[in-house]
DNA sequence: TCAAATACCTATTGCTATAGTAGGTAAAAT
DNA sequence: ATTTTACCTACTATAGCAATAGGTATTTGA
């Protein structure tokens, strides 16, 4: 699986807004573009992308910015990212479908839709929440690998 | 999950040789570049790198050709595609690494590493077989889709 | 032994998607 | 009003993909 930066960038965003989900108050792009190190102008586009897909709210205007629609419990990484990488699943179309249509059918049956729904349901599975707990929990200073 | 022609020729090539196996004749790159109505000089690019993954044997010289190294039911879909495609696991770097280190690591482990997992084991539980099995099971003319 | 058939190799081209830039407009707060 | 913000469209540069081109090396069979 091959994520792009504007997808990788898409969930570190939303990761940072989940951060300061309680807080309730709008963070801005430029904001978040200083924190994360990412181009402005391209979390903009994200950004665009995040909002269209209903993830997240817009204030315009001072003392605007974007907020988490729901709560990063029910966020899925899978919805991120299909919000933001337009090739998630997608396939370049095979000539193969034209002269071998059953062996098309089959692979597309056995191989890529099988492949589809593992990717589906593993990343439906981890929210935003999820990405936080891990973060708190690197950030133990006693966080000593013990058991390794 | 975004697969590429090339792995899906190779794919289908390798089925092909799957179905041939036990015939124990190597097959051109010609011959199945013709069958599957796929560019042979692409196509040869592709047996290059299944060679070299040593997933076929290659025979030089006319009545040459290639044949698959190991039984169909031995070959994994995973095999194939990591044979092939160049980024299949591969994740752009991403330039939050450098301002949030912890963040990007929470991202590495939480979701692109159990991402990995999830594709490798569902790639990995598919064989060519499976594929041949589904390919003799479209072909039954009695193949009406009662139950649906 | 020679010609045909084949794998095998490297370089080149055109195209598409990605990453990022540029330069704005619209709306809201102070 | 001015500032701050989201929001929009177009543009550029680059990289990887798909495919082409033009060979060499090796084996078989006539």
């Amino acid at each position: 699986m091959r994520i792009s930066a504007k997808g990788r960038y898409g969930l570190a965003a939303m990761s940072y807004l989940a951060a300061n989900y309680k807080n309730g108050m709008a963070i801005t792009v430029l904001h978040i573009s200083e924190t994360l190190g990412i181009s402005k102008i391209y979390l903009e586009q994200v950004f665009s992308l995040l909002k269209r897909a209903g993830l997240v709210i817009s204030i315009k205007g001072s003392q605007g910015g974007y907020l988490l629609n729901r709560e990063p419990n029910g966020i899925s990484v899978y919805e991120v990212l299909t919000a933001i990488e337009t090739t998630m699943t997608e396939k370049t179309d095979s000539t193969v479908a034209e002269k071998q249509p059953i062996l098309d059918k089959a692979l597309e049956t056995v191989v890529f839709s099988q492949l589809d729904d593992a990717i589906k349901s593993s990343l439906e599975a981890i929210s935003l929440e999820d990405i936080l707990n891990n973060v708190e929990k690197l950030k133990e200073p006693d966080n000593l690998m013990y058991f390794i």
